[in-house]
DNA sequence: ATCCTGACTTTAGAATTCCTTTAGAATTAA
DNA sequence: TTAATTCTAAAGGAATTCTAAAGTCAGGAT
């Protein structure tokens, strides 16, 4: 899951994103309107994370931006503590939830399981594909009733994958999305068969059908049947 | 898919390249004005990465040079500058997209696709003709349905043609068009005949129409009915 | 009309490319 | 430190792509 942090405060956003980054998701920042701006042009995000009060240029306008381009991405605004008109004009721009700083983090975890759950999952927290489901809270797998274990980076394509239904995808848009910018892999994502085979081996092993389809020379695509 | 890269940092020209191919693009490069203008005479692109600064010339010439020539082009500026007027003068003339250097290939991926998408499909994922239908976003074919397996060269040509609908397609077009320049077979494209046979075998089987009409002498052109 | 030639169709298979799988090294977390 | 995870490397297997060659067809020339 890729989340842009929007905020001022650096102290407030490393934090942030340190805590995301250890939650599993893949975080970007922007400290200014304008880098957000940027990021929000050109890129898109599962969820973005919101100060409405940046040096630079109004959080509103921002928020109208992503209401345009970024149809998918579900937002959180971060706003001060007495700053309720902000807070009401975010929603009723469509933001989907607003938290008051100071927070805990935990909290804040939680609401974009919420959000999440709302935007991309259609408001269940449980995902089936026949006698595969998918506990996004728990981030637990299970075919027919039975749990597989994956490790984190299993589980996060596996579940890319699925939100990306009957679409293929190669396995560099895979890296893209599951790797954050820092990481210099330019050459080679070889290392992507390897995970795609032990997600398979688990599903298999648990007596589940293989719904990963190879599109040779095109890449992998997660089909229902 | 057909993109002309117009880049002179030669280094990012490559890394530029080098991704795209990995999403299964075809990519011709150009690290100078003069290059590019050649290239622009002669070949034809889905897609131009364009640099408005080079050595030898001004990107917004070629831009000019591009909308006469290469009506089908979608072109997206590349550019250091985050100069507010070559963008202006850029979109002004006509490019589609516009990208401030430096910035992530995944985000130039996501782009190329917008503007593939506005361009070449009116904006929809799915082409259909007749009981034939393309979900571009699946890479997939089926007729009436039923899916049909093409490999990526079958699929690239097919989708060449259904790009060019009752339009007359040399087997030197095709062959244009899905392979790169540096790919030396300048003397024989008989191996095209393969392939169309492989496609129109396929879709035979699958029960749908021979869509695909062989023009003696001319080369092939896809037809609805 | 018949022949001739170049253009297309079809098939088989060699060469190539891509994917699968495994083992283990390097890294990270406990 | 130990254990788990992630990534690297490499061998083997499978699918695709291109070559080659034999057969078929279209259309102009005789």
């Amino acid at each position: 899951m890729k989340i842009l942090i929007v905020e001022d405060e650096v102290d407030l956003l490393v934090t942030i994103s340190n805590y995301l980054i250890r939650e599993n998701y893949v975080c970007e920042l922007a400290d200014n309107f304008q880098k957000a701006d940027e990021k929000l042009a050109i890129y898109e995000y599962d969820i973005i994370l919101l100060d409405l009060t940046l040096p630079d240029g109004s959080g509103l306008d921002l928020l109208k931006t992503i209401k345009k381009q970024q149809l998918k991405a579900g937002v959180i605004i971060l706003s001060a503590k007495n700053s309720l008109d902000d807070k009401i004009s975010g929603l009723d721009l469509g933001a989907d939830d607003y938290m008051t700083k100071p927070f805990q983090l935990s909290e804040l975890n939680s609401r974009i399981k919420a959000v999440l759950r709302r935007r991309h999952f259609n408001g269940t927290n449980i995902l089936v594909f026949n006698e595969l489901s998918v506990d996004i809270d728990g981030k637990s797998v299970s075919v027919a009733g039975k749990e597989i274990i994956f490790t984190p980076k299993e589980y996060d394509i596996l579940l890319f994958l699925l939100m990306n239904k009957n679409r293929v995808l190669t396995k560099e848009a895979i890296a893209d999305h599951l790797w954050a910018d820092n990481i210099d892999m330019a050459d080679n994502f070889d290392f992507i068969y390897t995970h795609l085979n032990n997600i398979r081996k688990k599903i298999k092993l648990a007596g589940g059908n293989d719904y990963i389809k190879t599109i040779y020379g095109m890449g992998y695509k997660f089909t229902e049947r």
